[in-house]
DNA sequence: TCAATCACG
DNA sequence: ACGTACGTGATTGAG
């Protein structure tokens, strides 16, 4: 016998439904760029791709269990069955048109008959391409199938997730179960299945089942046999044999379902690749588009051809060059496209650059060409006096800053753009922002190496010189939108570029000195945890010190968050159990020490380049608000909260001669939401002098004069000031302040009578953000919120706090821009030797000359109090000192 | 790769 | 009945 069959067509018939709902389950919140939730479609087509894939079969179709109609034939026979079914929830629906669509367009048919299920339908067209000698592949998530496994048909169950799935043999399934396919369906009727309601006999599960079947061999002959049984069993099976056999007929699959096999209709070549392209690019399923490229055999020259708006690029293959020589390199005197390819995440050296003007465009490669002779290049063309158009604009303006060369004039970013226009894309790579901008194109540039780039750089050239138009009509029409790229975060460029390079003085004794102190405190502590633990274990598994907690030492778990498998072990929740046990106090310390050892400590030392100076990198399209962001290190959370952590401040210090200066907004949140929702009151309070806004807010709620304000009156007053700008309910407010509900309830209702204009302002927003689809900063920075209209209550709410939040953040982040960028041009005006070193979201952290300080502070606090007309007054707390921990 | 945790505003 | 405050980035354990 040899294991090699006949066949040599293969057909794959997938259950519909069951890649949909793993898909579903197993990705719930992935949504497009539209905040479509598409998990249950991204997964069945991921998966159904992946099959494909593997087994390259030459049919395929899809069967789908019809809603209502489709068990009428079993709930003949047995009225309760599938009586135990939830309904799906409604954004399982939501998906199916398109589902439905995307089917579509694989050409896949989608077959459903109103008396079969799923399982029908798959067993009657296997039974079919069998008779024509065609070898199935039953995809589906049951077992159920079993019952059909031969040499001709195989059998594919999915496992949890998306990922594993598991080919059952006949073999493989009688060294699970100890029983032949063939006895599956006796199995079934004898233990029942909860899933779909089958009764099957009372008492008789798995291995008694199996063990029956072993030894009789099937249900007729159990039951012919009933004196050789166990009595206890014998009599289970007598009480329940009119539902064994019931059983037997429901589990049974009909093979009898009116559905044709027909090869043409299911050929899988019939893919439709214009539709199949548009519909993933709709979808943004961009690793599917991958996979769909390999399986079918798309070469990027056909898909040119389906790429219609790819006909009149600027840059022909003839009109680019691969350079060897840089006296080749000829460009117009116009607008120079640069897409730099660094080595390194800081911009020092590059590894590759395209230029190209409208007409032409060249790829220089520095494996082959010196940097420093493109360099003079540069600067003997006048290259870098004409307006330039880029990818990565911050790290190139670093990189020639880096050479001594002034700021460059970078007229357009794409990446800036894209954001600006579209906040939500995913894919911030030059990929992804070509992909905007030509959605029926697929392109693969996730090889950029020397090789790649040599292949790939003439049509990157070509599409990027097209984005540009787009990304400029695009960005016009909304003339907000244009302003805050030209005014605000263009010119930020150059002053983050300068900040990066320049970076910020760690000194390393300090941080030495403080390691050893910290390692010392963690095995004293580890010592005394492993004591009261009695016992060794990691306490930095969230899961082992939980398993500890709660089950080793018993402590109770009454109002303690529980996770998916074990209750939480954050601070807030050892808060509640710190009088309950000794281990609790010493776990917290645990871990704040820890924090501070892994995350700075142990790290920062190794970043700094050879003068001691740390460099971060500051990102401008990472948050949906407008905001920075700064990575690698992350220097926008430095400690300063607990007094270990601001002693990690501590070791970020001025250079010799120099003096940190910082410059902090006060209430600058409050003060923009009260300035946007023009509440008078709050707005007259700020432009009183020296008022604390806590204190008179809590004296307005409690109806007192401002001396009687309690300590706590005012925490609770704090707590609701800051809340009220993220959309805190009732309950927030109690954890936050200890209040209990009733308090909390009373007070924000307090709080929403004397803040009237501030809670209608809220609500507009909300009502506006429904309508628009996004919300917008007062200077119409965007942020598209389509979850705001989500049938489901918690993404929906969700939206309304992040709706709320935005506006003020995003100001916030705005004028901050604006200050940093007047700042910028004082000291350049000014030829003071000072430097802004970082900027913390409402703070901005200077270094001056000790001789200027003076005067300093006082063009600061002008500059940032007055960089823009409000109808609040802002107002600007600095400091100074040699060590930032000091301030 | 994801969840949990925690540093900051 | 449910979950419960916005926006980030880094580290760790665990699957």
């Amino acid at each position: 016998m040899s294991n090699e069959n006949n066949f040599e067509k293969k057909l794959v018939i997938i259950d519909g439904k069951g890649l949909f709902y793993r898909g579903f389950y197993a990705m719930p919140n992935l949504t497009n760029n539209q905040g479509i939730g598409l998990g249950g479609v991204y997964g069945f087509t991921l998966l159904a791709l992946q099959i494909v894939d593997n087994l390259k079969p030459d049919y395929i179709a899809v069967a789908w269990d019809k809603s209502k109609t489709n068990i009428r034939k079993r709930k003949q026979m047995y009225n309760l069955y599938k009586a135990n079914r939830h309904p799906a929830p409604p954004e399982f629906y939501d998906q199916l048109p398109y589902l439905f669509k995307l089917v579509e367009a694989l050409s896949w048919p989608l077959i459903e008959l109103d008396d079969y299920e799923a399982d029908d339908i798959m067993g009657s067209l296997a039974i079919q391409a069998k008779k024509k000698g065609v070898e199935t592949y039953l995809v589906t998530s049951d077992l159920d199938l079993l019952q059909l496994i031969d040499d001709n048909i195989n059998l594919y169950v999915l496992k949890s997730g998306l990922s594993k799935i598991e080919q059952f043999t006949a073999d493989s399934f009688y060294k699970k179960y100890n029983i032949r396919v063939d006895q599956f369906v006796d199995y079934k009727s004898l233990r029942g299945d909860a899933s779909d309601n089958i009764p099957g006999v009372k008492g008789v599960g798995e291995k008694t089942a199996q063990k029956l079947l072993q030894n009789f061999d099937s249900l007729d002959n159990i039951y012919l046999n009933l004196s050789l049984v166990d009595k206890k069993i014998a009599e289970k099976l007598i009480k329940d044999k009119e539902m064994a056999f019931l059983s037997r007929q429901l589990v049974q699959i009909m093979l009898d379902a009116p559905v044709e096999f027909n090869k043409s209709k299911m050929n899988i070549h019939n893919v439709n690749q214009n539709e199949l392209l548009s519909v993933l690019q709709e979808y943004n399923f961009n690793s599917v588009i991958r996979l769909a490229k390999k399986i079918f055999q798309w070469n990027d020259d056909s898909i040119e051809i389906v790429n219609k708006t790819s006909d009149n690029l600027k840059i022909k293959k003839t009109d680019h060059v691969n350079l060897d020589h840089l006296d080749n390199l000829k460009l117009s005197h116009q607008e120079i496209f640069i897409i730099p390819f660094f080595k390194d995440h800081q911009g020092l050296n590059l590894r590759a650059v395209i230029i190209a003007d409208k007409a032409k465009s060249f790829l220089i490669n520095f494996s082959k060409i010196n940097q420093n002779d493109f360099i003079d290049y540069v600067l003997k063309n006048k290259i870098i006096n004409q307006p330039i158009i880029s990818f990565d604009s911050k790290r190139l303006i670093k990189f020639f800053l880096n050479k001594k060369i002034n700021p460059i004039n970078i007229k357009h970013d794409y990446r800036l753009a894209a954001f600006l226009l579209n906040p939500l894309i995913k894919n911030q790579n030059i990929d992804g922002i070509i992909n905007e901008y030509f959605k029926s194109l697929i392109i693969d540039y996730s090889d950029l190496s020397e090789e790649g780039l040599v292949l790939k750089s003439q049509e990157i050239a070509s599409y990027l010189i097209e984005v540009y138009e787009i990304q400029t009509k695009q960005i016009k029409q909304n003339k907000e939108l244009f302003k805050i790229l030209i005014d605000f975060d263009l010119p930020l460029l150059n002053i983050l570029a300068k900040m990066e390079l320049n970076g910020i003085r760690i000194d390393l004794d300090y941080f030495h000195a403080m390691s050893r102190q910290i390692d010392d405190m963690k095995s004293d502590l580890q010592q005394t945890i492993f004591g009261y633990a009695n016992q060794e274990f990691n306490i930095e598994s969230p899961k082992q010190l939980s398993d500890i907690l709660f089950n080793q030492l018993n402590i109770s778990s009454q109002g303690i968050k529980k996770g998916k498998s074990f209750y939480s072990t954050n601070s807030s929740q050892l808060e509640k159990i710190i009088s309950l046990h000794p281990i609790i106090t010493h776990i917290i310390k645990f871990r704040e020490i820890i924090k501070l050892k892994n995350t700075y400590l142990d790290v920062l030392p190794g970043l700094v380049d050879k003068s001691n100076n740390l460099h971060t990198t500051f990102n401008l399209t990472s948050t949906q608000t407008g905001r920075l962001s700064s990575s690698e290190p992350n220097l926008q959370n430095i400690p300063i909260r607990s007094k270990l952590g601001n002693d990690i401040r501590k070791a970020f210090i001025a250079r010799p001669g120099y003096i940190l200066l910082s410059a902090d907004y006060s209430q600058f949140e409050l003060r923009i939401a009260a300035d946007l929702a023009n509440d008078v009151d709050l707005i007259e309070l700020f432009n009183k002098q020296d008022i604390d806004v806590h204190t008179e807010t809590a004296a307005r709620i409690y109806n007192c004069s401002i001396d009687n304000v309690t300590p706590n009156m005012r925490r609770a007053a704090k707590a609701i000031n800051f809340g009220i700008l993220y959309g805190m309910s009732p309950h927030g407010l109690s954890v936050a302040t200890g209040m209990n509900r009733n308090e909390s309830t009373d007070f924000i209702n307090q709080y929403k009578q004397l803040r009237k204009p501030l809670f209608d302002y809220m609500d507009q927003i909300i009502k506006k953000t429904r309508n628009d689809g996004y919300v917008e900063t007062l200077f119409g920075r965007r942020r598209p919120l389509p979850e705001i209209n989500s049938k489901n209550f918690l993404i929906r709410h969700s939206a309304e706090r992040a709706a709320i939040n935005m506006p003020i953040q995003g100001t916030e982040a705005d004028l901050m821009k604006l200050s940093m960028i007047s700042l910028d041009e004082f000291l350049n005006k000014h030829q003071l030797d000072s430097k802004l070193l970082l900027q913390i979201h409402d703070s901005i952290l200077l270094e001056c000359q000790e001789s200027v300080v003076d005067s300093l502070t006082k063009s600061v606090r002008d500059i940032m109090e007055n960089v823009y007309k409000l109808k609040v007054r802002l107002t600007v707390d600095i400091k100074t000192g040699y060590r930032w921990g000091d301030l």
